[in-house]
DNA sequence: CATGAATGAGAATTCATTCAT
DNA sequence: CATGAATGAATTCTCATTCAT
């Protein structure tokens, strides 16, 4: 039963000193997760990679877990960031968006993926920390509330379960796709595939 | 830069009293997988909980590593031994087959959600080795011979591109609709929506 | 400090089956501190080299020591067998057998350097016991009889010390020059700059 | 089939408190050797007779190999530096520095007989290591020079052969003469008679 | 704040030895 | 007797975390 840990950043550097020593930590820890070193993720090392002593690591965060959410929670709002505006911007129809989305979203799974392989693994006791799940919901959200809107009127029943499902056959179909190096344009295939059934089967074209 | 543990199973336990303390030991880890104390994964605590000891272990196993990994064959033996007749029998059409086995599948997965994950979680280690990619190959095989069966008159070019990509969908669909416990009608209404996307697109029916 | 193990070896096999046991417990020990493998010098490990149940050997051998020292003696009797002759055969003058004492002794040294080796850095627990003090007593007895005979008449005082120095002299180079792998001929001519030295000091030819 | 363990220090104490701490931990080793408990010379019994917690032990020291060769080589560094003045210095000819340089030799040798036993029998994993070959060929190299130097003239052939044969002579003679305690009279007797052979031999006089 | 230093607790693995059958 | 099986007790080494300066 894994205990929950504190996740909550200790403090909030102030100088830019400390800024500076929060910024090499991170990148440490970052690099180290994108090595796939998980068993080299530790605050002993992170600390040594990022050139500071251990004892500055905990005064930045209260223990390993609250660096790794850090991260996490960094490369959500990055991936946020560039999918957001696919999703709002009113430019294009549903298909066009839908379309978009999954191949930005496939492309910046692939992006980072040896980082996020990382982060996966090393993320199992974060999933039950309230923080976590307020970033997913977030995330969650914002995509919910497009394909809600998308496919409203061809939805009738059940929209909340379309949607769902459609979230998740998305999200973890692209987090595969990517666990594999693949050229970039084989990843656009497949986030055609993906994006071609399901405009088909809702008719959003 | 995980190392390979060396996975083979050692001894083969011969008389009665041997079996007792392996089969012990098989279910006081999947025991602790399950619970997600993935931190509680450890050989000392396998035996613990096993009630022998941490030697006994080792005169079974020559590593935390090879009892993952009996366990992770164990599962997916079975899981295969669930699903290859759905595949192989030739009483219903694709269609039928494809729809009951991703329903299979999406059971299966539920069935021990908890242990996947946990297994999922330590299984990092295991990637790498000869075995266990001999291991996912025979599901692989299996599955990927029945979509090539059912597609191939209907996808003329890129069968194996199509292929391989309904495979990552059904396969990380389900592990994922999988994730959080719900009931069982609910994990059939999203295996039928994934099996009616492809029976739609493929014209199955 | 440490502890004396019981040496005294348990049972002398009688039946043939347990003489073979023994011989391949002996066998496999020899095989595992010739090939330098200190480490490898388990009582598990020479057992399951051996081919017998570990329990066997706690069979024949009360301890680990016990099964060493008797590898020992084994060893140096041998050893004294071939070399006894030398020293007691009246044939020849006594720089005679002492050239071909030191030649000989160097020779057999070599010839089991690696084994010598092994059981050097294993023996370390021997040398405390009264068994492994009485082995050695023996040989010294044998050798400081015959240099005692030799140089009676030219060495009127401190005949005792003479001796047992050259005895230090003799056994110590012997060992330390088989310690690095040397053609025959370079041993022999290290023999003879020794046994020169002492014949022309005492003028034994 | 010794693996050769990394040897090199660690992490150098800078301040006066983690200096006492290496201190406390080369002393605990050596007093554990010079009791002759090669048994006891683990890392943790170490530790623990030097007061400190076994992590500060691995702090300083990347295992126990590199904790042994930390001390042979101070034992050697102040053996040589005992020795060098004596090769070295033009006062006196040839056999009275071979003398005196065998004289000092048994006596350093049996200052601290028990710690050379001990890490003698402890020193087998470290034969192998360039560390340790590299602190012999000090010594070697010196010793070499100073008997080449003497023995010249004297030696038309085979100068290297007849060096390297009497520096074997001297070191294994020394060696096992101070295994068993003696008062000093007696270690210098048979220094005397050792460098009164030689020095007869070659006409150093 | 930042660093040097320290440590309690535990993880993986092995070994000598014993016992039941 | 011999074997399968078991185990108490170590051993090496690491880690997250804290404290004194």
């Amino acid at each position: 039963m894994a205990r929950k840990p504190n996740i909550a950043s200790k403090k909030q550097p102030q100088q830019s000193r400390s800024i500076a020593t929060v910024a090499a930590i991170v990148e440490a820890a970052t690099y180290i997760l994108t090595r796939g070193g998980l068993a080299d993720f530790t605050s002993n090392k992170v600390a040594e990679r990022a050139g500071v002593n251990v004892a500055s690591f905990y005064q930045y965060f209260p223990n390993k877990e609250a660096l790794l959410f850090h991260i996490v929670q960094r490369t959500w709002d990055e991936q946020l960031a560039r999918l957001e505006p696919i999703l709002t911007s009113g430019d294009a129809g549903p298909a066009e968006r839908l379309r978009a989305f999954v191949r930005e979203l496939i492309l910046v799974e692939a992006a980072e993926a040896e980082l996020r392989r990382g982060m996966r693994a090393a993320s199992v006791e974060l999933h039950d920390t309230p923080e976590f799940k307020a970033l997913l919901a977030r995330g969650t959200a914002l995509f919910n509330g497009f394909l809600s809107a998308a496919l409203g009127a061809r939805v009738p029943d059940a929209l909340d379960f379309t949607v769902e499902t459609i979230a998740i056959l998305i999200t973890s179909f692209t987090e595969r796709a990517t666990d594999e190096p693949r050229p970039t344009d084989h990843l656009l295939r497949q986030a055609d595939f993906l994006a071609d059934l399901l405009i088909a089967r809702f008719d959003l074209a």
